[in-house]
RNA sequence: GCGCCAUUAGCUCAAUUGGAUAGAGCGUUGGUCUACGGAACCAAAGGUUAGGGAUUCGAAUUCCUUAUGGCGCACCA
């Protein structure tokens, strides 16, 4: 519910417009000031009185309406108390008559792609693609439950001269029955060696390159190691997917755009956009303050950005979006700038809709910077793996009797590692650590599972409870605090879809859960009566669905008991 | 060298986008189990919001500047 638009029709001025009230209305940060506030300073320049005194007049001409209680000025503040009862019995209301379920938003027809995680064939899937995976995934899920067609494209990285690389290795030191044992695992192995030995003897990087060229042409040796690496990856990759809950709408990665590229350098032609530097051909950029945009090298042969405009143009075409996301890592800031900028300039008016969305950068801690090519890595399928296994050792300690023990601890230490990934802001780096992935206490992935299956508990012991609903009694500080938690579950959902910012959303969880747990260590629901029993169960159900609801949304799921 | 980004409690992060006394978790210390799940709750300690300047009723938030760290800057993606 919209109060804020509801209190600013209340408030009469003569001299104020009703658009300036309502972009000054602000939540309080304290409910001891009420639940909504006008801070009054900026209007005191056009009026002509001080902040106080215009408080003052403003509470006076105050148009009376049920949902205000009391005003009180405080300093230049016109301070606004609800009436509890009021908001309880909307918050309420509104999800349990709803069959304790929240609802998607209807669709609005607009289509929205999301290239996201976009793994590189032949290379392992580790803790680096976290965050590209659990942010799009999340901003998909996000996407759809707002009433959007989304599409998710995993623009895989499969093409270049490291598959010429992996070729060679394969060739010289490949075993079948360890890559048939091992799989990716042996790939890198291969890809590691290739490249210590290729700086002992350069002229590998060479036969790397002479292979990729057989791949292009079309080579069947060269076609068939290819497939076979491509299809292993997949596989393995998939696996991980499904424990993460990801899906994908689209494959298509490099190779799918290698024959879409010659009608975008002939635009470019055609625009007068492409010139010769260094005998490669460029779109200069210097008037935008940017280094020029690559698009084909000296040999003739294509670049990242040759196939990233093909892909942008292919997408246009075939999904026809209202925005195109890509979520790359904020080392390519550079080159999204410059590819948004080329897109401009060919005349595409929707080269606005694309919006790269960045993320930190993830390094080993002690370790330093992750890299392939020197095998430093950490499986992400590992992490997940030791994180299940801590997960199922708690539940044997607590929980020996549950069902589903499997199940459950997959739940609770994959939700771990992805809530990991999802609660702090998109742009911070993550020194990764295996010991804070595997942190079940505070403000977790868990913790929030924990509260869930604590509401689904309850809500199974006081299964038997009726009585009516008693608003009143939703109206002291803890309950009132996870009410209005309750009511902000759709703003917050739609203001993290603003930001591309699903920890938004993961923060959101946490205040809930820790308004909702403090609630509940004070406020018995069994034996009390009838009627105030009902009313505390009825918040306790509404708290399960929006947790649950909610965890969906940052791809975590939500056990009923654990 | 040029450009972009980051810097908030010992550590990891918030702060409704310019609002009231900057809040959480971890860790530390001390409490709460004969009520429904202790993966919990309560309390204490911990801050010149990296330093300096400016803008204004008001700045962690905007601008300038310095420092530190990260990333990028031509044929990899």
């Amino acid at each position: 519910m919209d109060y804020k638009s509801v209190v600013a029709k209340l408030i009469k001025s003569d001299e104020l417009d009703k658009s300036e009230i309502l972009a000054a209305l602000a939540p309080t940060q304290d409910a001891k000031n009420g639940d909504l506030c006008l801070p009054c300073f900026k209007f005191a320049a056009k009026l002509h009185m001080a902040p106080p005194a215009i408080a003052n007049k403003l509470k006076e001409d105050l148009l009376p309406d049920p949902l205000i209680e009391k005003t009180e000025v405080a300093g230049g503040y016109l301070n606004f108390y609800f009436n509890r009862e009021i908001i309880a019995k909307n918050a309420i209301d509104a999800i349990a008559n709803n069959n304790f379920t929240l609802p998607p938003l209807e669709s609005n027809g607009k289509t929205v792609c999301i290239d996201y995680s976009s793994i590189n064939i032949a290379k392992p899937f580790h803790i680096g693609h976290l965050l590209t995976t659990a942010i799009g995934g999340s901003l998909y899920r996000m996407y759809k439950y707002c009433g959007y067609n989304a599409v998710g494209i995993n623009h895989l990285g499969d093409w270049g001269t490291q598959f010429g690389k992996l070729i060679v290795a394969y060739k010289k030191w490949g075993d079948d029955g360890d890559i048939e044992k091992r799989n990716i695992r042996a790939l890198l192995d291969l890809y590691v060696r290739f490249h210590t030995e290729a700086e002992k003897n350069p002229e590998l990087e060479d036969e790397g390159r002479y292979w990729f060229k057989q791949i292009e042409d079309g080579n069947e040796e060269a076609l068939a190691i290819f497939h076979k690496f491509k299809d292993i990856t997949l596989k393995e990759v998939s696996k991980v997917y499904d424990r993460l809950g990801i899906t994908f709408d689209s494959y298509a990665g490099e190779s799918f755009y290698n024959d879409k590229m010659q009608p975008i350098i002939d635009r470019l032609k055609e625009k007068g956009l492409l010139t010769i530097s260094e005998g490669a051909s460029v779109v200069d950029l210097e008037k935008y303050g940017m280094p020029p945009c690559l698009i084909l090298k000296k040999d003739g042969t294509s670049l990242y950005a040759t196939r990233d405009l093909a892909a942008a143009v292919y997408r246009k075409k075939t999904y026809d979006f209202y925005k195109c996301l890509y979520v790359v890592a904020y080392q390519q800031n550079l080159h999204f700038k410059q590819f948004f900028k080329v897109l401009e300039l060919m005349g595409y008016d929707w080269a606005k809709d694309c919006v790269h969305v960045p993320f930190g950068m993830v390094s080993l801690e002690g370790a330093g910077s992750l890299s392939t090519r020197k095998g430093n890595v950490v499986f992400l399928s590992d992490v997940l793996d030791s994180a299940v296994s801590k997960s199922l050792e708690i539940i044997n300690e607590k929980n020996p009797d549950l069902e589903n023990k499997e199940q459950t601890a997959q739940d609770v230490g994959v939700g771990a590692v992805v809530f990991g990934a999802l609660s702090g802001g998109r742009i911070k780096d993550i020194s990764f650590s295996l010991d804070k992935a595997l942190s079940f206490d505070g403000e977790t992935g868990p913790y929030l599972q924990y509260t869930h299956a604590r509401c689904c508990s309850i809500a199974e012991k006081a299964k038997g409870v009726t009585g009516k609903l008693d608003y009143s009694v939703l109206c002291d500080e803890d309950a009132f605090a996870v009410v209005k938690l309750l009511d902000a579950f759709y703003p917050t959902v739609l203001n993290a879809l603003d930001k591309y910012e699903p920890s938004m959303v993961s923060r959101y969880l946490i205040d809930l859960a820790q308004a909702f747990n403090k609630f509940y260590v004070g406020s018995r629901i069994l034996g009390e009566a009838d009627d105030v029993a009902y009313t505390r169960l009825t918040l306790v159900k509404a708290v399960e669905a929006t947790l649950k609801t909610g965890l969906n949304l940052i791809l975590l799921n939500a056990p009923e008991k654990m």
